[in-house]
DNA sequence: GTAGGATGCTAAC
DNA sequence: TTAGCCTCCTACG
């Protein structure tokens, strides 16, 4: 389940445990044997994220390239249990073990082919070094709307369906205006609340984007709980009542990903591209 | 038991 | 624009 902070989150998972010392690598499911193989034994050096890339550094060695996808998995633990056929990579040491699954990329890379993965991405919030003045230069000259081109990894790195639709709602942006409709003002807005907001996520492990004044306790609702484990305003609530002004939460499909948005609090802005 | 969807992306047409 | 990747979980009979 990995937007930006995942991944973030995944690559401190990895430097805690298992930096420093070597490493059993392996490949139960034997699609990754024999890179597995390269790096049995060897030292993990290194740990990078950018948008929802994870790099494993070994030295000279190379960087293991771990993209998750929609439904790639890491998990923890002490003890390792059997393998199963479906574990890719599997690394241990003397009292951890993690377990991929289900990644759509796990790849070995030479230190140039990593550089060409950063070259293709947009500026992650989540790391230290750029402000949003790349991703500006793209969508203040864009036609695509404001919600696709928070998806696209070249723009902006690390965003995914969630903290799009989230953001979107948080600052009232209808999430079909274009980018070059899009005020300045508006985008400053949006990358510091994601940057805000992606810290935290990393902090806790899960997405929560509702304000403390509208917590459910504090609007004088019974607690509700969302089923992906955090306290969101839109996402996944189609037909359900916003949060603020009770309007059905509206959803349709954009770029073949769930939107979700309430026509009230987000109005039509003044070049809206909906279509039909 | 089975179908379908999911916090994603790419290559091919 | 569409199919494909590849796993887990839920909803529905």
């Amino acid at each position: 389940m990995p937007e930006g902070h995942t991944v973030r989150r995944l690559a401190d998972d990895h430097t805690e445990r298992f930096a420093g010392a070597p490493v059993r690598v392996s490949s139960p499911q034997g699609k990754f044997s024999d890179s597995a193989a390269l790096l049995d034994g060897h030292t993990l050096t290194a740990t990078d994220a950018h948008g929802k890339h994870l790099f494993l550094g070994f030295g000279d060695t190379g960087w293991v390239h771990i993209h998750l996808g929609l439904f790639g998995k890491l998990g923890f633990g002490a003890a390792p249990p059997p393998p199963t056929d479906t574990v890719r990579l599997r690394l241990v040491n003397a009292g951890h073990y993690a377990d991929l699954r289900g990644p759509t990329t796990c790849a070995l890379l030479t230190e140039p082919e990593k550089r060409a993965i950063h070259e293709r991405l947009g500026p992650d919030p989540l790391r230290g070094d750029e402000d949003g003045e790349r991703a500006w230069q793209r969508i203040s000259r864009s036609r695509t709307t404001i919600a696709a081109l928070l998806m696209d990894q070249k723009v902006i790195a690390g965003v995914g369906n969630v903290y799009r639709a989230e953001v979107l709602f948080r600052h009232g942006i209808d999430p079909y205006r274009t980018g070059r409709d899009l005020t300045r003002a508006e985008w400053d807005t949006i990358w510091a609340d994601l940057a805000d907001l992606m810290r935290e996520g990393v902090r806790n492990n899960r997405i929560d984007t509702v304000r403390p004044e509208h917590l459910p306790e504090a609007m004088g609702r019974p607690p509700r709980k969302d089923d992906h484990g955090g306290e969101v305003y839109v996402y996944r609530r189609a037909n359900l009542p916003c949060h603020i002004c009770g309007t059905e939460i509206r959803t349709a499909d954009l770029v073949s990903r769930n939107l979700f948005w309430c026509p009230r609090c987000q109005p039509t802005g003044p070049s809206d591209s909906r279509k039909g």
